[in-house]
Order: C-alpha cells, then structure tokens, then sequence
RNA sequence: GCCGAAGUGGCGGAACGGCAGACGCGGCGGAUUCAAAAUCCGCUGUCCGCAAGGACGUGUGGGUUCGAGUCCCACCUUCGGUACCA
C-alpha cells in the first residue's frame, strides 16, 4: 500500500469539517490558548507559498496544545478591503464584493486544501455589513473621545487621474503610472490622534514577549525631550518657536532656520528677498521626500532677509529657510548651533556662518575663542561642559539642559517639551472600497442637492451616524472611476445627501483605509456572529488575550502600532479588560524563490563577480568602466563549486554569483502552493516548510528539499503500514521512542519545528530498520507526526486500528529516566584537543575517568612522558588532560 | 549615517561554554533490475598520506577560559528597518 496524499487528504479534510472537529470550545477547568494569524488581503493570484509558513506554524502549536488538553481559539478569517478589487472594479465596472468574494472563494479552498485547524464557523470578512458595522462602531468610539477629527493637509493630487497618490507613487513630481503632473494640494482629512497615546504605545511595549519589533515601534514613536525656545523677529510683531533637545547650547545659537512650508516664512522675509524665498519655497514644494534627502547631500537655503533676537543676549541673527528643516517636526523651526549639530555644522560651512563653541569635551580646556570652532572638521555632538554660558557655565550637559530650561521658563522665553516622529494617522482615503466614515454635515441648499443643485456643506460640524443606523453600507456605482478629491462617493448623490425635519445633510464620502478591519479582527473571533454586541463579556473573558500571534515582520509597525492603539482606546473605554491585545509575537521569515546562479556579461565578455558593482538601478555594472551588464541564468552543469567559490567551467577564473531572490512574476521564481499540494501533497508543503529552518530566518525554497521531506513521509508511511508488530520494544527503540516524544514536545513550544522534524526524521531511520516495529513506538511516532502531518497521522492512526480522530488523543508520554544517559562515551582531550574516547558510567569518579582514559593508546601516545599537570573533569560531558 | 539581525561543508541547516557539521539535499560507490525509476546499503569538511595517522577548519583580528561556532572588544560583509526628526 503506497503513500498517496491525493487518496487520504481531501477525505480527512472533509471529516474534520464534518464533525466540526475544530470548533473553539471552552470547557471549565481547562487551559486557553489563543493562536492567531495575520488574516489574509485575498488577491487575485492566490495564495503563496509564504503563507502557510506561519499558519503550519500556529497549527502545530494549536493541535499540539489541543492534544495537551488545552481550549484552543484558532480563527481565519480576511482582510478584504483594498485598492486591487477597487482597481479590478474601475476595470471591469463590476462592483469590487464579486471579485472579493471570489478571491476569497480561491484563498478559503487553498487553505482547507492544506488542512489547517481553523474553526471556520469563525470565519471573519472585514468588508461584510456585520463586520463594517463594528468598524464604524469603534471609530465613533474615537469620534467621541475627540480621537478623530479633521484636518487640512497637503496631499499628492494628480488631476489627469483624478486621484490622490501615496508619496511613493510619485517620481519627479509626476505619477509613477502614467508620468502626470502631480501637485501638493491642501485637502479636508481625518485623522485619528493617535500621538496622545504615543507615550502608553512606547511604554507598555516592556512587559510584552515581542523580537526586535518593539525597538522598531520605539523608534517609529521617536520620543524625544527638549525645550521649544521664543525667538522674537526684529521688527516684528510675530515670535518664532524653535524646538530644541539641546538648550544647554542656547549661547551657541549663531542663526535660525525656518522650514520652507512654515507658515511665516514668506510673511518674514524682507522685501529683497522675497522673490528668491518664494522660489526656493516653491522649488522645496515640488521635490519628493526621497530627492530632498538621498539625492542632495548639500545643504541649501536662503537667507530670508529677517533677524531673530536671541532670547538671553538681545543680539540680532539671521534667519534662513533651508529644506533640511521639516515643517512637519515640532515647531518647523531650529536655532542653528553649528559648534555642535552635524547639520547646523555643514549649513554654516556652506553659507560661512559663525561657528561658536559653547560645548567643552571634559578634559579639554575651552578654546581661547570661542570662535575658533570655525576651524574644526566636524562638530562636536556628545556630552561636555557647558562654556561661555552665563547661566550655566561649568555644568555637564544633562544638568546644563535642565538648568537652562528652569531658566527659559522663568524668564518666560521657553518651556520643557517632549516631542514625537510619531504623526497623527490620517484615516481618509479618497476612494470607494473601503468602510463608509459614519459621518454626515449640515448642508445649506436652496434646491435638492440629490438633483445636483448647488449647495454648500458646513464641514465644522460633523454629526455621528446613530449607532442604530450602524452598519452605514456603500451605495452601488456604475462607475468607480476617481475623479473627485473628495472620492468616488460624491457621484452616489442619493446616498449623499439625506434631508431630515427639513434640513439637508451630506454623509462623509471619505472612507476608511485597509488598516481599520485589520485594528480589530482578533476581537471579532471571539463572537463573530454576535449582532447585539461586538462581542460578549463572556467571550472576551474565555479567550483574550492573544497569547501567540505569527506574521510578517512587514508590519511591525504600522499594523501592530495602529491595532495596539485602537486597543487602548477600547481599554479606555471600559470594552476590552487589557492593555495590549498581544502577548507573544512572532515573525516568520520570508520564503526566497529557489536560488539562481547567475553569471555577468558585458559587451566584451564575461565579469567575474568581484569586478562588478551595485548599478543606478536593480541590476550591477562592471566595477571600471560602469558599463551595465547582462545578468545570465546559468545551470549547474556550467558551473564548478570548489573552495567557496562558484566559477564557470568555461573560464574558472570568472566568478559567478549564487543568489535567492524574492518571488515575484518578473523573475518567474514564483512556487504555487496548488502545485506543491498535487504533486507532493499538503503534508509534504507543510513539513518541508517547517523543515527548512528556523521559522524566523529568510530561507530559500529548494525543490530537491521538498522531495526529500515526501520521502521521508513515504518512508513512515511504509514502516508503519508494512513493518507494525505486536513485539515489545527493545531497550534502544524504547529510549529513542521515549527521548523523540520529549523533544518533538519541547521543541513545538520553543517554535522550533526544523529540529522536530529531524527528530522524527531519526527515529523513522531508526524504525525502518528494524525487522518488527513495536506497535508502541509507531503509535507514539503517529502522534508526535499528527500536528505537523495530520492527514497521514490521521490515516496511520486509523491503521493502527484506533477510531478517529487523532485530533483529540492525548499527546504522548515519555519516560524521564529513559532520556537521561548512564553510559556515555566520554570525550579525552589533552590540551584542549580530543585524543580519544572512553566508555564511563556518567556518574563516574574523577579517578575512574583518568584510569580509563590512561588506559587509551592514543591518549598515552599524545601525553607522550608527561603526566598530567592539571585534569578538569566535568561527569559525562570532559576529561581534558593538562600537560 | 543610525537601529536591529545574521555570517558554520557544494546547498538548506544542527550543536546547555565541552566530540563542529545532527537531519535533509546534492555527489561518489555498491545491491536490486534486461534497463531505468523507485527502494536498500556504504562513503562524503579541506589538505597531506598507500595506510595507520596527522595538520587545518565555524567572516577577520585580538581577548577571557583547562577548553570558544557559542562569552567580551574591534573590524569586515550580507540582509531588514530607518533616514537632515533638531
């Protein structure tokens, strides 16, 4: 009887579907667990083989903890709002719900395909009304709390496309589809406000079991302390605020610089300068953020013609507006101390500004002049002593700093301020498949807007939809086509405009980006189909929180930022009973297509890979004469590997390049998991993924590897099938059996499922030679098998004559003293290298250990006369012998 | 530049401070076969050697230790993130 996956997986999968056998029941006096995935967008092209890395993942630990015993809440569900099912739309003119729901049709059967343990009555959809409901339910949660509000803010209109862009889809200040003029244009937005909770976000990250990811969130909130500082405008009436983290450096403040986009710049400047303002504002205005910081290194500016009066000495400098200060960050506007900020430093070179030492090294005598720091070669940025300020001289500069604020704040020039990069998150997007924003305006009309009579809509005063009306659902379009800043919903005039005790209102035709159904999924697992609450008290206290949650480090931050806001603002609100919603967070590594040798070409023949150099774009150019070369696919047999290197066979002196790239259509290294299942089976894909390495790590795909994971599975298969007795074990299998069991267990809850595999692998090695395999032994490898491979595990387990399912059997035991060694062969070294190898009882004494290893002709021969000056002896692990 | 992770055979990778290279792939040899596939058995880090055996070996250089892939310092490379955040 062969192993045939394509016989045994479809029947399994619909036993378990059948019998619900993966319904989430929480049962008293029992463990929780609940194990989470990132759900899905359900593109158009199906699933890819990165997904069901992490989902094998979370389902080995979730039919491992439910064969333990434990409650296990393990959903799936899809996160089905975005801009592919809008484009396909505008495309086909078909409403974006029938393509999104056959896409989701495709992934659903993908997944079930591969037999995940998903309770799939639990199943969520982000853009279904019972979902969209408690959507703009929570906004008006946010709404209420003063959370969402409304902003004017410079967006990236294109007007040819009728569309605003995301910064990243601009190049030159033209659209990157299509090469359209692109404008920055002030536009009406929400925003959630999500910096008032920047100090919880960065906080309470500390008790959370979370990689390198909380670092990454603390940077992304990037708080800093400092000081905003008044400097009045000579002449004027207006004071500028500068922000600072260093006001101990307030004497070194030599001019002031003033973003381009700062409302003051142009009102500022001097009537000489206005013009040349005005056009390097404008130029500022145009560049892209990339252009602005990767391209020049140079700093430029202008000088705006106005003076600023230093707040402690009275004395006028000038103010420039230069593009390396961000009208976004804290006040738009800096004191410029050159003598130590890189920056300021290298401005003031350029523009030959006073450079003023304010800042000693300790250990260093000031300068004789101050002035002299004009000289340097590169600012002086650490901690020092405080020179040539009056009101703090001598003082280090942690204590300087907070000398010099008391002293601003006294004198009323200044304040302590802590500043954020985090920025308000814009929620609105000016498209049609996303949640409707349950907002509406008064509307002043002498006609019938829903005729398209002019009218004017008061947007100072939104009103919240009533809960009741909740959930607000698109209106069907005939045409998805951009075209209106305001978004495609402002053609929906019937939607649009509603009139009640005679007055007109207009709903909001913003709507909500993909990242809102994504803040809360995990919160509608708990009750899905609750449509009185969003969920119920008791639900939330069965399974909450997320104790494991697996998914791609791309969202590190933006997704987990946003859901772990929203949280808070519901913890606040008195819905959810903790602070942060993930305990324990993982990311599975990407998965690479297969690697490639590639070999470079240029117009006078082959480059050896270490003549050649990272060129303008992807490719690489030959290292002298920048020429852009050919990359050329290459097959193993024109290769030859020796010493780490990979050279033609042609020409060994030309060095060819092995590398893995990701996956993508251009490349054609794409590996459709809908293939590896037919060909190999979802068992073989689910262990060869779990095989591959550690689940964290960037790997490969490697098509001989999966073939030899089938023939491994084929190998148990047979064993199991054809070699099963009723003989009792020996005392080798017994220990094997039992030392397997203890590290497939241990290894599941340490998420090391490549070293579990391999276990396994040994012990089937080990089986397969045996004349008779102990009937115990291949029930307790069946288990050990049934999270990873649960269809074969399955099938095994009904061979072996037991009922199904192998779901609810009790995990296996072992037998602790059978994992311990009594006998080891110890290592002998001498001087630290191994020179032989004695057999000891572990537990045996310093003396026996010498006597035996004396008694080993390598180990005299390496001694040669000497007797051993010093002997470490660690029981069962060393003896290294010291002459 | 800054922050983070990682560098181990031909490849994916394994190794509580204690036998480096488990397991898998690939390769070589053999069994089976008319032949092949599949399967089974053996060998497979590099170098020297007929062999016994020896030397070298975890990115580089130093250090701690009886002993370092593992700990410490400096550096190099790759990958990920971030980028004039005052």
């Amino acid at each position: 009887m062969a192993y045939e996956p394509d016989q045994i997986e479809g029947r399994w999968q619909r036993y378990w579907a059948e019998h619900q056998t993966f319904r989430a029941v929480r049962r008293p006096g029992h463990p929780k667990l609940y194990v989470l995935d990132m759900f899905p967008y359900p593109s158009g092209s199906g699933l890819h083989v990165g997904h069901p890395e992490g989902y094998t993942a979370t389902d080995i630990v979730a039919r491992h903890a439910r064969m333990r015993g434990v409650d296990v809440l393990h959903p799936m569900g899809w996160d089905a709002f975005g801009l592919p099912a809008e484009q396909h739309a505008i495309q086909t003119g078909e409403h974006p719900r029938l393509n999104t729901a056959a896409n989701i049709a495709t992934f659903r059967r993908q997944l079930q395909s591969l037999g995940f343990a998903y309770d799939w009555s639990r199943e969520v959809d982000t853009t279904d009304p019972g979902y969209v409901r408690w959507t703009q339910w929570i906004f008006l949660q946010l709404f209420r709390r003063g959370l969402a509000f409304q902003a004017e803010i410079p967006v990236n209109w294109c007007p040819e496309l009728g569309t605003v862009l995301a910064n990243e889809e601009v190049i030159d200040g033209r659209s990157e589809r299509g090469g359209f003029p692109v404008v920055r244009r002030p536009l009406r937005q929400w925003q959630l406000r999500i910096t008032a909770y920047a100090d919880r976000l960065a906080e309470e990250l500390e008790g959370l079991d979370w990689p390198e990811t909380k670092a990454k969130q603390r940077d992304w909130i990037g708080r800093s302390e400092g000081a905003e500082v008044d400097f009045r405008i000579a002449g004027r009436d207006e004071r500028l605020t500068v922000y600072t983290t260093r006001p101990d450096t307030l004497y070194g403040a030599t001019y002031v610089v003033i973003a381009p986009d700062h409302p003051l710049t142009l009102l500022i400047a001097s009537d000489e300068a206005r013009d040349r303002v005005r056009a390097y504002a404008d130029a500022a205005a145009r560049k892209s953020d990339l252009e602005r910081t990767a391209l020049s290194k140079e700093k430029t500016g202008v000088a705006t013609g106005a003076s600023a009066l230093h707040p402690l000495t009275g004395r006028p400098i000038p103010i420039f507006t230069a593009d390396y200060v961000l009208g976004a960050y804290g006040t738009g506007a800096i004191m410029a101390v050159p003598a130590h900020d890189e920056r300021d430093f290298e401005f003031a070179k350029a523009f030959s500004l006073p450079i003023v030492e304010v800042v000693c090294p300790a250990g260093r005598a000031p300068l004789a002049d101050p002035a002299e720091a004009a000289g340097w070669d590169a600012a002086f940025t650490e901690d020092g002593v405080a020179v040539g300020s009056p009101v703090i001289d001598g003082l280090p500069t942690a204590q300087a700093k907070a000398r010099m604020i008391d002293h601003l704040e006294r004198e009323g020039f200044g304040r302590r301020k802590v500043q954020y990069k985090l920025r308000d998150w814009v929620f609105s997007r000016q498209r049609y498949w996303g949640e409707p924003i349950p907002i509406y305006f008064p509307v002043e009309t002498a006609g019938d807007p829903r005729r398209g009579d002019p009218c004017t809509i008061d947007w100072s005063r939104p009103i919240a939809v009533d809960d009741g009306e909740l959930p607000l659902l698109l209106p069907a379009l005939e045409d998805y086509r951009p075209g209106d800043p305001e978004g495609p919903l402002v053609r929906a005039l019937e939607w649009r405009f509603f009139q009640r005790d005679g007055q007109w209102f207009a709903r909001e035709t913003n709507t909500m980006p993909q990242w809102a159904g994504s803040c809360w999924y995990y919160l509608r697992f708990l009750d899905p189909r609750n449509d009185e609450r969003i969920f119920s008290e008791q639900a939330y206290a069965d399974w909450m929180p997320v104790d494991l949650y697996v998914g791609g480090s791309e969202h590190a931050v933006l997704h987990l930022l946003y859901a772990r806001f929203w949280h808070k603002v519901l913890f606040d609100a008195g819905i959810v009973q903790h602070p942060e919603p993930f305990q324990k967070l993982v990311h599975q590594g990407m998965i690479l297509g297969e690697a490639q040798v590639i070999g470079y070409r240029g117009p006078r023949g082959w480059v050896s890979l270490e003549r050649t150099a990272e060129g303008p774009d992807e490719g690489r150019v030959d290292a002298e004469t920048r020429e852009p070369l050919e990359e050329v696919k290459l097959t193993e047999a024109d290769v030859s590997r020796r010493a780490g290197l990979a050279t033609l066979v042609a020409d060994p002196s030309v060095r060819v390049q092995s590398v893995a790239f990701k996956m993508s259509k251009s490349r054609g290294n794409v590996v459709n998991p809908d293939h590896v299942v037919r060909e190999f089976g979802a068992d073989s894909l689910r262990v060869y993924e779990m095989f591959m390495g550690p689940l964290e790590q960037v790997k490969p795909w490697q098509a001989s590897g999966i073939q030899g994971v089938r023939r491994f599975l084929d190998r148990l298969h047979r064993t199991i099938t054809e070699r099963v007795g009723d003989a009792p074990s020996d005392a080798d299998t017994e220990r094997l059996v039992d030392r397997t069991v203890k590290k497939v267990g241990e290894d599941i809850e340490h998420l090391r499922f490549n070293t579990a595999v391999s276990a396994m692998m040994i012990l089937v090695n080990h089986l397969a030679g045996l004349e008779v395999v102990p009937r115990a032994a291949a029930e307790k490898l069946v288990l050990c098998l049934a999270p990873f491979a649960p269809h074969l595990a399955e099938e095994l387990w009904a061979h072996l004559g037991h009922p199904p399912t192998i779901a609810d059997v009790p995990w296996p035991s072992f037998d602790p003293a059978l994992c311990v060694d009594d006998v080891v062969e110890l290592p002998v070294q001498v001087n630290g290298k191994v020179r032989g190898r004695v057999t000891l009882a572990v537990d045996a004494t310093e003396a026996a250990a010498l006597e035996a290893a004396l008694a080993e002709e390598a180990v005299r021969r390496a001694l040669g006369a000497a007797a051993p000056r010093k002997v470490v002896y660690r029981a069962g692990r060393i003896l290294n012998l010291i002459v």
